[in-house]
DNA sequence: AGTTTAAGTTAGGGTACCCTAATTAGGCAA
DNA sequence: TTGCCTAATTAGGGTACCCTAACTTAAACT
């Protein structure tokens, strides 16, 4: 399944705010994008077609099984990438921000490398 | 002068092509960047619009002064985080791929911290 | 229950970047 | 000079993601 970044996000804010609120808002995940809510709603129906996530209009936003599993992978991806910055010397607070922008793009081989360094280097 | 991730994709491969060929033609970017050549003039306009090109339809691509600053900047950047792939032990080819990718969204802080980085590491 | 308010949806657009098909311009050989 | 070939442009679309304004639903309060 390739997503584009975007949806990358919308997924990942979903896992977030779920694990954060318990429920899964429209104007959450806008508020947490820096969207306004019609654009939510588009992109959640969009991620529903793709069966990413579980949703009727007005009703509760959880994802799938498949959903879920792409989130954390994401996810993942960003701890590693934070770890390898702070190492660098980048400041935590910008090192997560970057992070988020970085997790998207880079390659699994390149994530992997990423993972396997950090955990030498006691992360 | 704010340009998008695509904008300075354009930048850097026409400082690239001319550098390699000495001249620039619409049809040499468009292969580099994997897309078609009206796509390229569209852009390349668009570039000579905010004064970073001069081009005339049909005749020679260049950078402007303000132009070819960004296009190494964007460059000094992509050396800054190849090294530091490398360094966490990103084979050289892929990361220079995914370097091409980062460059475009890391914060000037976190390259500031990067650069520092990786000299220190004796790059 | 009736009203107010907040959340979500619909309708209608907009921008950035990309495409194909068809046309024009230039360079060059015959 | 004429005709051909390649590079570039124009015309006309398309997709992804975003917006505002207006409307609907549902929840909360009285």
């Amino acid at each position: 399944m390739k997503l584009s970044r975007r949806a990358e996000d919308y997924l990942r804010i979903i896992y977030e705010i779920r694990k954060e609120k318990g429920r899964v808002r429209i104007k959450d995940i806008a508020c947490a994008l820096g969207v306004r809510p019609p654009t939510v709603t588009e992109m959640v129906d969009k991620l529903g077609r793709k069966g990413l996530v579980t949703y009727e209009k007005r009703g509760r936003i959880s994802l799938t099984e498949e959903g879920e599993k792409l989130a954390k992978n994401v996810k993942d991806r960003h701890v590693a990438i934070v770890r390898l910055l702070e190492i660098a010397g980048v400041p935590g607070e910008v090192a997560r921000k970057d992070a988020h922008k970085i997790e998207h793009i880079v390659s699994i081989e390149t994530i992997e490398c990423i993972k396997n360094f950090v955990r030498k280097m006691g992360g």
